[in-house]
DNA sequence: GTTAGCACTCTTTAGTGTGGAGTGCTAACA
DNA sequence: TGTTAGCACTCCACACTAAAGAGTGCTAAC
């Protein structure tokens, strides 16, 4: 069956009062909406097509109808105008927080979930190639070195590390020295047993503490376990009662909670620049079992070359995908530009 | 009134009750309960004198008695016995975990989440008298310095910053011997401004460099923002129908939200060794509204000296004291040996 | 001092009926 | 042929009622 013109507005109509109201919405509020000027009854043979076609469901018999997924898609794609919204006041806030990513985005999950209504994963930056860029240790007392690891990108890493024996101070500048030529510029899978193994002839005989360094070293290329996620705004999906009964709220906030769950969000092979691959998942789409009556719209922040970040924003199928696309959108540009200013 | 022996008898009867059922007990109930032989007359006098008394309440006319605050209180400074909890799990769980004190801390909190059944909150390591041990500053690249601060008790802070020109070698050594000479030691309020203005002097013209490195400094000894707090099972307290009532639900789940709601866990003045100030607060006891009608029981675990974290259980009014407080005190003396271990 | 018994209160639950919203179908209309 | 009006039907939501159950307080008897 062809999806004709009519049948389109029809189904733009029946989305956007079901966003605002959540209620499944019957042929009688369509056929008084607006522009189509047309009767309940051509307008419930029309919704009967959009049925067939799978467009809308019911969920009884005697109940008007809802958007399916395959609906919901239809909008998104197709139907949502681009308007311009009312820009927040989010600048002056983010400013103000902008001296530490991690309370930046802190404050980006929670301004968002503030001025959405719905709730916001924030993934710190992800570093897609990792190689060292120096490494130095230092004495802190007779039997703890501190490691000190950079990456690309001005990451640092550091640790302390247990010495059996004191190392002197030209020890220490030694295995910096041998640490340093050897490593550096190398990532992950550029140290192979054969640099290993000349960084332990060079060193003498604090093989021991080699072992450490580079297991300092290892853990800050690959660990992913600074992958922070920040949440904000979890409870404000009670305010959906689609979404609030019982079984379905422990779920959802139990997600939140894991925030490892979201480990599904690969940063993208590309971002082009200044897009921020913004995306919209419905439903089944978001590949999260306890999301399966979610949305969730996604976005990608570029810190640096290679340094990328994912915010998301949950809510209900009926979320207001529009004002969702646009908020996201100007808070991109917001972020970019904090992010060139800090550089 | 005289609080009988047979008074409290009843009384620990009908909190035992209570905490199992969650549900009004009453005489009945208590009659029938084990050891004091009496009809339920008798014990609908006793009750009758105990609600006098302020140690229960009834919600409605014809319902059963549930412990008030007071009631709770009672139960809990004279009646719990310190049985032993059947010992968890939790040995081999952490040992695993105990690598990285971020790491152990979400361990331990999801541990107890999951043991008791009720939502937890683990406050990370607090320091209480910060100390500047030594500095170091390093170039990066050409206009970027990496400050490393590193604190009594062996923490580490660091942070980039820019310069404007770059600072040869032997000018960042300067830097260094002069910062060390100077700061070493010395705590947030010894930094006056008489120490500055000598390190200004001796410094010669990196003053602009030297302001920042005293921000950082500053930053390292005063900021509680790396004050992280730990939650877990925050969706255990929908699993108590008291709780349980969309509107406080949602208020609970917002100060979960927003760990920094518990800045009222100042570290204890002092903690006798080995001894993990193990309190119990009831209802409004905890000073935190939203919590009124819960109860939270909190230990200090202590990982040096002058180093303390605190981690809290939230559950009902009714949550079982007694396994709570045992599981808390097995726990922290995993965690000492933990700690020790680790020093 | 303790207990049995009874009247009374209040909540919970199930059951019932009504109104409203919405549909699908049919027949009439332009 | 597409559109509309009308009607019978379905189902949910809500309010109301009735009955059952739990528990109390009081009184009188042991």
């Amino acid at each position: 069956m062809e999806l004709s013109d009519r049948k389109q507005k029809i189904m733009n109509a029946i989305i956007k009062t079901y966003l605002e109201t959540g209620e499944p919405v019957g042929s009688r509020t369509i056929s008084k909406f607006s522009d189509l000027n047309l009767s309940s009854a051509t307008i419930r043979n029309e919704m009967s097509d959009l049925e067939e076609m799978g467009y809308i469901i019911q969920p009884h018999t005697s109940a008007g109808r809802i958007p399916t997924d395959k609906g919901y898609r239809l909008y998104v794609d197709t139907m949502m105008d681009d308007k311009v919204q009312e820009v927040m006041d989010l600048k002056e806030n983010l400013r103000e927080k902008a001296d530490k990513m991690e309370t930046l985005l802190k404050s980006v999950a929670k301004l968002l979930a503030n001025s959405t209504n719905y709730a916001t994963m924030v993934s710190g930056p992800q570093y897609k190639s990792k190689r060292v860029k120096f490494i130095q240790l230092t004495e802190v007392d007779e039997s703890h070195l501190l490691t000190i690891v950079v990456l690309d990108g001005n990451i640092v890493k550091n640790e302390i590390i247990k010495t059996d024996s004191k190392v002197d101070t030209e020890g220490v500048a030694k295995l910096n020295f041998v640490l340093n030529t050897c490593l550096n510029g190398l990532d992950v899978s550029e140290m192979n047993l054969a640099v290993i193994q000349s960084i332990k002839e060079q060193a003498g005989d604090h093989n021991r503490i080699i072992d450490s360094v580079l297991n300092v070293i290892g853990n800050a290329l690959t660990q992913d376990d600074d992958f922070e996620v920040y949440t904000s705004g979890a409870t404000n999906i009670l305010k959906y009662p689609e979404l609030a009964d019982k079984e379905n709220v422990v779920k959802l906030l139990d997600t939140f909670e894991e925030r490892e769950l979201i480990t599904k969000w690969q940063p993208p092979e590309t971002v082009e620049d200044n897009g921020h691959a913004i995306q919209v998942y419905i439903g089944n789409e978001t590949n999260v079992e306890s999301m399966k009556d979610c949305s969730m719209v996604t976005a990608t922040y570029r810190v640096n070359d290679g340094v990328y970040g994912k915010i998301g924003i949950v809510g209900p199928k009926r979320m207001d995908y529009d004002k969702v696309v646009s908020t996201l959108q100007t808070l991109m540009n917001e972020l970019d530009d904090i992010f060139k200013e800090n550089d």
